[in-house]
DNA sequence: GATGAATGAGGTTTCATTCAT
DNA sequence: TATGAATGAAACCTCATTCAT
């Protein structure tokens, strides 16, 4: 007999997936689970998060519902899987996007970069992201942890880059860092968000760019 | 951009609210279906939108769901109901905020007013954008529209603006004014939903006002 | 409008049966739940108590299982309306068969109407005494409550009849009422309850009776 | 009566612990079903019989749900066992607390060890007995026929001593010992399941046991 | 011997919605 | 006008149960 307590398999770390039961899932589980995840994240870009019923992601990803249940408590776990997955990756790319760039050298250039992978961050995201808003917006802690932990590494780096700014002297001594470059996440992110609204309002994305960049470089670097 | 199709009129005008089944309600009737409207509002400022059902406002407002259903055909049509009212009251406050200001005698004390009441119309009516914004987010086109009623009036006074600047040789000759007016918008808003995350990052209200009215103004008239 | 706050009719007791949102039923109303009590009452006779769905019940009674809920918050809710009827019935009519009666006059031919009063009364409402016990033996509060309601009244005669007899030197100076009271209504609810067992063993009713009926006399008023 | 059809012989003899298939378990097989059996004993204190599902037991006892079903057909089987342990174990030791006592020596004294032990197994095997007194009223024979089992013993040799009070001319010639000692069963069981009622309502376990056994004493040997 | 994995089956429960009164 | 009453429709979620490994 298996030891009762703990049902830890000693191997697995303890951030591995887990069954809602406990346990550790084998190769064909994890496998089931990832097709579960899959399929989530394809819904997600046809539907409304809250449209979305585990009966749904069951039968697209051709398994019974009781199978949906032995990965995940509900649909929100599953979808929480996925933004912390997103959150992971997405932090660092757009923090990239931001530190070790050479503002000092073409800052121009370097804005527009930003902008652009903004955008396209957004862009190659805009599901995900958008449940990750929205959960945030409704006051959803978890989903708001995950928006912050998404956008921090970025913001963070700018406010380093208005810090050091304002003590070059290129940006006004009463600049708060911190408020700058927040107005500036807020910023990219929005826009980013609605990117199709802009060209639905007759801004094309050249120009958009170019606005944007112009905004955040003058906002975070300045003359 | 049209008003969407029931705004409140005094008199039974073609435009005056109707009961489901096409009779336009008496005085008693009228009173029910204010009721049944602030109780909605009531409900959007505890409760998400989504969670809201026909029976909570019934139960919340003493009467029968059934009741309900003689002036609304759902929940989301008392909602868009409320949404166009804020809409129609708001597209006016906000433009305020920009047209007819002295932008070009006191730039930063107009940036700063207008950041300011950004952020007092927002805050005054949180629940309500936060569901305009939650439905536009997801695809609703009603609940679009009534967001581009509501931002567009101050949109359109900012390109007016911008365009000026550019003509006035203030800003670059290549911006692009609506791109700038949007993006502008964009900051606002989004800075005005999340002003309480801001200030629990760390940024003081105080702060926030300056930081957006500089970013604010120079976009807008720069140097 | 109604009145939102508290929306209980002034002319309905605050016993009257309520539906589960609260609103005082009218007369249709009450009539389709008396029917499901019906249909339960019905139910609990063919089948365990245990095993009864609300869905078992809306069908025999031919109503939706949503109608159910409309009434009763679920299975076990309907079973203590039901309970609480017997109990109410059953005490005054247990209690009857020990307080008044001429036990000074002629014991033996109380002790047996009264032992026939019970095992009487255990046959005709056999199916809701049994998951009363049931419930009661579980653990379950309220059943175990209205078992006490349901026996007391005859417990309590009892208690008084051995002080009586006590006081009056017919039963041992020692001998405690409550005790040998509760031993008596022990013996007779038991017995009652299982009558059938024992008319399986061997045990033909007159005989049942007759030894009942001299244990009950000996204990309660001996010599 | 016939011992139920799987008593514990430590050979491998056809009344041998079975699995599911047939096959006869090895020494770690049984190991696992005794900790099957123990881990349902345990929760049969704790919770209700009918509430204990397969997936409690096994997640209780470490194993999958999947090896609970080699060794029991389902939860009722696993009890069955249990109480037919309990049933072998008992119908002695209940039956010693009548048979070759000496009644006639000094009755008093034995009846109080009687109802002492009575009251005494109950209390040890509380849980158990609650599950086969609850099967058994809810008509399951097979339960109904452990129940008998396990009270036969000391009911028959009360039997005799009632026939023999009235050969002797102790107790009344129109008295039944069956009906006697059925109904002194009765009263010695309900009793002591209810043991804690009584203590509850107001009667201390010493008057209990003196009540208890001097009506014993007196049904079963009288004058 | 043990179990990971999957699922069929079914009751529960909640709502939106309707309609006769 | 308002609503009491009823219900169709679905999603939820849990289990017992099986089977290949």
């Amino acid at each position: 007999m298996t030891p009762p307590s703990e049902p830890i398999e000693p191997d697995a770390g303890p951030g591995a997936p887990r069954a809602v039961d406990g346990r550790v899932p084998g190769r064909r589980g994890l496998a089931t689970r990832q097709t579960l995840l899959e399929t989530t994240a394809e819904l997600l870009t046809s539907s409304s998060y809250r449209d979305i019923r585990v009966v749904d992601i069951a039968r697209q990803a051709g398994v019974s519902p009781a199978t949906f249940y032995q990965y995940f408590a509900d649909v929100e776990s599953a979808v929480l899987v996925l933004a912390a997955e997103l959150a992971e990756r997405g932090a660092d790319e757009l923090r990239a996007l931001v530190e070790g760039q050479p503002w000092s050298t073409d800052p121009g250039a370097v804005a527009e970069a930003m902008a652009a992978g903004y955008l396209a961050f957004w862009e190659e995201n805009s599901s995900l992201i958008r449940v990750i808003d929205l959960a945030a917006l409704e006051g959803d802690l978890r989903f708001r942890d995950l928006r912050t932990w998404l956008l921090q590494g970025a913001t963070e780096a700018m406010t380093d880059l208005v810090a050091d700014g304002v003590a070059a002297g290129a940006l006004r001594p009463d600049t708060h860092p911190k408020a700058v470059a927040g107005v500036m996440t807020s910023t990219l992110s929005h826009v980013a968000a609605h990117a199709q609204g802009f060209e639905a309002w007759g801004v094309p994305p050249a120009e958009l760019h170019r606005a944007l960049a112009a905004i955040v470089a003058s906002a975070l670097t300045a003359r």
